[in-house]
DNA sequence: GTTCAACTATGACCTAGGGTGAGAGTCAAC
DNA sequence: GTTGACTCTCACCCTAGGTCATAGTTGAAC
């Protein structure tokens, strides 16, 4: 072992105040070199020596030093008093506090991203058997139709959603409108047509109570008004994507369904 | 003026581009330095010449810079694609988070000692006319004797007090004690004396109404027990600041008093 | 052509709160 | 006398840039 221990004398050489205040030697060091923390110098040898005084005014230092003082703010704190002291906490006290509103903004806005990033992800996964340059006009358009508010609600919404569910419900999706496409030509209100367009509906409905809370079901008229978008511009050109005359056929077989299943839904 | 415009290239120089965000010019030298925004250079001088590109990318910067990541994260970030930006997000919400509350103890560190500011402002006004070393040693004695948990309740307590009122509270209380002491020697049951101890019980009900919301006033339990610690060791010595015998004489007019009228008091 | 204002570049040094390491001196124990 | 623990000072490193100095370039006005 090295040194002396000076077990009774209240002196402390850097080292041992650094283990006893849990402070590195050379934070010590900047203390002094600083004015914050001045020790005593032992004559022979230069070495810094402290007494129980100078252990007081480190706990103030670390004690402010926590609280987020500057060094500049700790030296004229541990010089102040009374009056001085209560202004210059009030005015810490505020700047945390605003920092605290600062920072619950950040968490806000990373929040937002990491739904934005869930939401893009889900229609990655959506819209995985269609090729990019479709669904980013059609997005683009979409956007500049509806808004970016109405946009940005959707997605959020769509962030609710896993990316899990999300494949199961592309999967599904896609499957009905496979089969649909195939029917392209049929009576809208033959026995095949109606029965997929009830598997849609249905379909819809599921994906519907997995974002929303408290979800009863599609109504007459959101179906009505599904149905006619489908056969808009920007949509229309997705659905063509399986087959021609897509758009049109799914209208009519939708408005059909409503028709004859809906009436007087909610 | 200056340079050419450049009007319709969506080519922007340091300044042009640092208007146009908002960042200093010493910011995209440091971000060309740090390989986080790195420009084109023109040939024939040198200059930096930015594009569209780095518009957007510097857009991005800006954001996670605002969301407090270092210029070392952003960099990764801007690389990082999916799975991996949602994680350092998460991770950089979780930083957040615990920062927010690690502000949230400094803050009420911060109000504790201004707290502890305030009230003892308040009681160097209440003892000012009494010498020092006596209130220290009182305070002292009182600190072991009660235990800290109940003097730090009483201080914070004291706090609620404003200067003003403290001083007012002061005077009030001298000005009964003085002519108090006068009466050492006279029975307690006469009619001088129990004046002024209805003058004093009615005092510290005002002082109380000060600090205690929807104050009802002293019960007569609560003032035998005034009654009795009056003339206890620590308090005692303060007392007798004011002529001997003060203790034990305001203790027993005190306690006449509570039983010829606050019997059944609460 | 000259001069001026505006713009550009690089480099050096500064901040707060130290970290890290070099090189040298000091102290006590074996 | 060697070892290990400790000390000193000096000097350079970090972040995210700010400030100042010096010098080169450009375009416009005179």
């Amino acid at each position: 072992m090295g040194r002396n221990n000076m077990v009774d004398a209240k002196i402390y050489s850097v080292s041992q105040l650094s283990k006893l205040a849990d402070v590195s030697v050379k934070t010590l060091h900047y203390y002094d070199h600083k004015g914050l923390l001045v020790p005593m110098r032992q004559p022979d040898n230069g070495y810094r020596t402290y007494g129980q005084k100078h252990l007081v005014i480190l706990q103030q230092i670390l004690i402010y030093r926590a609280l987020d003082f500057s060094i500049e703010d700790i030296k004229n704190l541990l010089n102040a008093k009374g009056q001085d002291l209560h202004q210059v906490l009030s005015e810490q006290r505020v700047m945390l506090v605003e920092r605290q509103q600062s920072i619950s903004l950040m968490i806000n806005s990373i929040e937002a991203t990491m739904n934005n990033l869930q939401a893009k992800k889900n229609l990655d996964i959506f819209f995985q058997d269609i090729p990019k340059d479709k669904v980013e006009r059609w997005d683009a358009m979409t956007r500049s139709r509806v808004g970016e508010e109405k946009v940005q609600e959707s997605v959020q919404n769509f962030a609710k959603l896993s990316e899990e569910d999300a494949q199961e419900l592309q999967e599904e999706s896609l499957e009905i409108t496979k089969a649909f496409a195939k029917t392209i030509g049929q009576p809208i209100d033959s026995k095949e047509v109606q029965e997929l367009t009830d598997k849609h509906y249905k379909s819809i409905n599921h994906m519907s109570s997995l974002i929303v809370e408290d979800f009863t079901g599609i109504s007459f008229d959101s179906y009505i008004q599904m149905a006619n978008s489908v056969d808009m511009s920007e949509m229309n050109e997705l659905c063509e994507h399986y087959g021609e005359g897509y758009a049109e056929h799914a209208r009519a077989a939708m408005i059909y369904y409503a028709e004859r299943n809906l009436k007087g839904n909610k």
